[in-house]
DNA sequence: ACTGACCTCACTATTATTGGGGAGTAGAAA
DNA sequence: TTTCTACTCCCCAATAATAGTGAGGTCAGT
């Protein structure tokens, strides 16, 4: 390189990318800020649908993913339930398929030292955001902390761009439920059952019936769950 | 006061913070620090429990709480369903309930002009980080522009804090479900009845019950709609 | 080898929910 | 004024859901 570009170049630039390569350039990019060895974003879709970018070697990537390793990865699993970003030493190593695997990515040239930053989108939709270097635990220790910040930033700004090139996040026109209907769906879907929905806004168990099938139609929905379901997907409610 | 803290300040205050009231002092650095009306954090909770710091007069809080308004609130509603920050002009404020909410707000010393964070952790936890002011559409626009990044940086340490003070509710009822009981959540949220599901998962619908009563235990649900909900709302299923 | 978690199937009984109907009010919009 | 939407109430028969009981199998980890 002729010169390195800064944290806000990158960022402009993921910014202004349309397509996918655009995110391709601002990880090999931030790679070579950063001075590391990989700089990966990962969407794991809990449909099994995954995609991702970064600076992994084309083969390791498709053995990720032929080998569905996103289901023992210690690193996807560990994050899913944090918020924080982790270090991967804090992570579970413990089994046997966890050591394994570190050691086949580590054959396929990923570094022993890694932070990944947990991101989360509308309706459970989660990625990873992940640094990953070859150095000893101090100096990995000091990277982190030293760049902890800019990171998580990334990390959102990665993620945005993904969400943005997802269509299905876009897609279906919301029809609005009225008030009533919204107080039926909001109470069923906290666990009330009609008499106790009903209840709570003293109108009679017939009435709410109502509501209950004209936000069904509404919502093109089946039956009530599939009502509660798609009221809370779609935002008109919140629980 | 004598001098304005940096945001480094700030946000190195709110990390070494292990009080709530470490937060709200963060709050209120940052509100002097940007020099706006308010800045509030917002944890919007699938009990219906909530809290929040910020400098949203007590009087507001205990109102906005009483009157349960997070279920008309067009800043909740409009942010559940993004990723994006998101400028409170962009939501829909066209129902009369919310013309009534914002007219209220206002009263209670709300700037008019707004900007909020949607913040996302595990199991479906939800948080909006927001900075208020009352000025005109295009400082607003040149502030929020100005500060986009840091106000992402900034929600995203209040939520972190957020996270520690409260392990419970997010750690309470952890109890990820099988991948049966996944599909079994799944097809309900879609729309299948009992006699669908079974036949698209191969088992009978006896089976399927056991799938949906275990998942109901799981999920401290009182049925199988709530179920569903909890399923939906924590992303343990994405429909 | 054992434990525990998961998957599969069956029975009985009671209660709740659903999907068809129909009907009248009030208020806002056209 | 008419029309539309939202809100309220009611019946009935069929279906779904719940709450118990039970059993037997696989498979991974200790």
């Amino acid at each position: 390189m002729l010169k390195k570009p800064t944290l806000e170049h990158i960022l402009e630039a993921l910014e202004q990318a349309d397509t996918l390569e655009g995110m391709q350039t601002a990880s090999v990019a931030l790679r070579d800020h950063l001075d590391v060895w990989h700089i990966a974003y990962h969407w794991v879709d809990s449909a099994g649908d995954q995609y991702g970018c970064g600076t992994y070697s084309i083969e390791w990537q498709q053995r990720y993913m032929a080998q569905n390793y996103q289901r023992l990865d210690p690193v996807i699993i560990g994050c899913y339930q944090r918020f924080h970003p982790v270090d991967w030493k804090q992570l579970d190593w413990s089994s046997k398929a966890a050591r394994a695997f570190q050691k086949e990515a580590i054959e396929y040239g990923i570094g022993n030292q890694g932070f990944s930053v947990p991101i989360r989108g509308p309706n459970g939709q989660f990625a990873l955001f992940t640094v990953n270097d070859s150095c000893d635990d101090a100096a990995w220790a000091h990277f982190t902390e030293k760049h902890r910040r800019e990171l998580i930033l990334v990390a959102h700004y990665f993620n945005e761009k993904a969400l943005y090139f997802e269509p299905d996040r876009v897609a279906d026109p919301v029809q609005p439920l009225s008030p009533r209907e919204v107080d039926a769906m909001t109470l069923l879907a906290i666990g009330y059952n009609r008499a106790q929905a009903a209840d709570t806004l003293s109108i009679s168990e017939h009435t709410l019936r109502v509501y209950i099938e004209s936000a069904r139609f509404k919502l093109g929905a089946m039956n009530t769950t599939h009502a509660v379901a798609r009221a809370l997907s779609r935002g008109l409610i919140v629980v």
